[in-house]
DNA sequence: ATAATTTATAGAATGATTCTAATTTATAAT
DNA sequence: ATTATAAATTAGAATCATTCTATAAATTAT
């Protein structure tokens, strides 16, 4: 795999900003989350970061996926009631998931945290909006 | 188990409204969903409304929570990673989650569906939105 | 009543995720 | 460099939630 958009220093720096420690295969997922755009399944995930010359467990692979999940690097959604779908995000925003064909796209909606955080004593840290619908395509499709 | 909050009419009159049958089991669970308040596990569901006397099967907790949720009664949140829970929703809002506890609040927060809409045809159906953060009682109890 | 349809059941099957123990790789110390 | 220490990765077994299949029970319609 290639890193097209990101450098090889540029991801390691990614790691470290979020505490992880870089390695060979943190880096080529980061770099398959980031590169690849979209919201991957975790099969997606690893068939491309695994195949087909740098062979890596599936256990990697999940091991990784929570790492980044946990510490903020890493966002996972549910598309319908089948897939997770994983999002590495840099940036915070909300999901439209299209009921029909599961597809997920990124939606600039963003809650104001700081607000919501002066109510009862509740602190805030991350917010997660999906929002469920049906996306142009499919309503072209159904007619 | 006993109706505390709803009548069996009022009960049989929600799922009625959601084009759901209603049947012995299914209101029962709705019963126990709308009464226990909080967000129940599908194991706390389960344990609640097939003990003692009335045994009920899993398979028909299963089926009755993706019937729900298909009309609407009902929707699932993900607590940590760890166990999904339910929500029966005859109003719209948000939840916090305690990353510590696991439990779940509601939050009236709610966006506002009908200005998305106008974004890129994308027809919004519902919206998802929860809150990650750490509840007050686990804020004290981490000093 | 009888037939037809819907619900509920038990238990097996599936499939995603985690666990365990072993191995490899990287890091630190002498 | 070499050895010791820790961290990351691996393979495969184990776990566990969910779905499926085929059957039985209950409800509704004729």
């Amino acid at each position: 795999m290639d890193y097209k958009d990101y450098s090889k220093e540029e991801l390691t720096t990614v790691l470290q900003e979020h505490g992880i420690q870089p390695t060979a295969l943190r880096l080529e997922l980061l770099a398959y989350l980031l590169c690849a755009g979209g919201h991957p399944t975790r099969e997606e995930i690893h068939a491309a970061v695994c195949q087909p010359e740098s062979k890596c467990s599936l256990a990697s692979i999940y091991n990784i996926i929570n790492l980044f999940a946990e510490k903020g690097l890493l966002v996972s959604i549910r598309s319908g009631d089948n897939f997770v779908r994983y999002d590495a995000t840099l940036a915070p925003h909300g999901h439209f998931h299209c009921s029909k064909c599961n597809e997920i796209w990124n939606v600039p909606v963003n809650l104001d945290l700081e607000r919501l955080s002066q109510l009862q004593g509740f602190r805030c840290d991350s917010s997660e909006i999906v929002i469920h619908g049906v996306c142009p395509e499919c309503q072209k499709n159904s007619l």
